[in-house]
DNA sequence: CTAATCCTTTAACATAAGATAAATAATTAC
DNA sequence: GTAATTATTTATCTTATGTTAAAGGATTAG
């Protein structure tokens, strides 16, 4: 298992200061399948690191399940939407395997960017990265079939078969669940 | 005309100093309809402020020109993919109506970040929210028609008709011309 | 272990958008 | 101002994906 400073060091290194701080904001949810991280209504005020498990963003999109991200092991997720703008978020955060989860009080987190501007640093270039990912992916959703998107998926993250029920793959490549049965049907 | 410290203004507010220092690595550019402010190919070390005019950031896909986004007046356009990673950019900005740009040297700028954190505070947040847009434009694409989307486009931008060529429009909103025709014909 | 619930596939039909081609309309270059 | 180029529309045919419904599998609760 990876740490999350192990995770930190690819964007920027830390002072053992610095590290020490956000251990301070920092805390440890274990959590099941199924539950929910975070959910509906309220301005998001934690950013999540993946210890262990897998968790995904959705919402409802006229009553129906619409799932925005994946996020597996060694990873960040934030519903960005609420945490940057303060506006609450229409989103929740689902649990879709037994999970140890990283909570980071965002909250705190910002006020630490004052006084560490190497921490404000570290999470500008986590999210500049995050941002350039999404950028890229409008341009897979616009320009490939969902067939080429579904082989994409599979190829970039091969274990997600195992761990997320396609319904929530399909509405993540943005096709009916009945759709993707069909693309797989080819095979 | 809205200045660029105005536009800055709304993020974060700066001192004195760090305005200067600024003000020291732009330069302003005059640049004539359908010219290439960038071209491919290259790493992006630039970003842009567009005093004046339309710029669109565009990249071909399988010999097909596609407007990955559009900027006016009062706002930044950079190409994030290659600014944020260092990987040469596959994509160009296009100069859509005769326009004043300020050009912001990035190298620099990025140098000022560790003499100035407010200056490192302001640019965070710009792309913080740029962040959020994308996150939002895929909702967009993923859960409107194409008749919706052009209709969105239209309400945010009402003046892009008389700045934009239909044909980009229809790329950017991940359509074939035809198509956008077709949208428009039925009104 | 069984029943109930939830997930996935299959089938039949409907529709939005793609591809290609050709006709107009608008813009640009000389 | 005219010719050449570029942009837009229209028409026809094709195809990928949506919609609805129903059946078969898998998982979960008690």
């Amino acid at each position: 298992m990876k740490s999350i400073f192990q995770y930190f060091q690819l964007y920027n290194s830390l002072s053992k200061e610095a590290e020490n701080a956000i251990t301070e904001i920092c805390s440890i949810i274990k959590i099941k399948k199924n539950q929910e991280l975070q959910t509906f209504g309220h301005t998001c005020k934690t950013i999540y690191y993946i210890n262990k498990g897998t968790a995904r963003i959705y919402y409802y999109k006229d009553g129906i399940d619409i799932t925005e991200s994946f996020a597996f092991e060694n990873n960040i997720i934030a519903r960005v939407e609420s945490l940057f703008t303060g506006n609450p978020s229409r989103k929740a955060i689902q649990i879709l395997e037994d999970s140890e989860i990283v909570a980071i009080n965002a909250t705190q987190l910002f006020k630490l960017y004052d006084t560490y501007p190497e921490i404000e640093r570290l999470f500008r270039k986590i999210f500049e990265v995050a941002y350039v990912d999404t950028v890229n992916r409008i341009e897979g959703i616009q320009f490939h079939s969902a067939e080429e998107r579904y082989n994409a998926l599979i190829a970039e993250e091969p274990n997600i078969l195992k761990k997320v029920p396609l319904k929530h793959i399909a509405s993540y490549l943005g096709i009916t669940q009945v759709s993707l049965s069909r693309i797989r049907a080819i095979k």
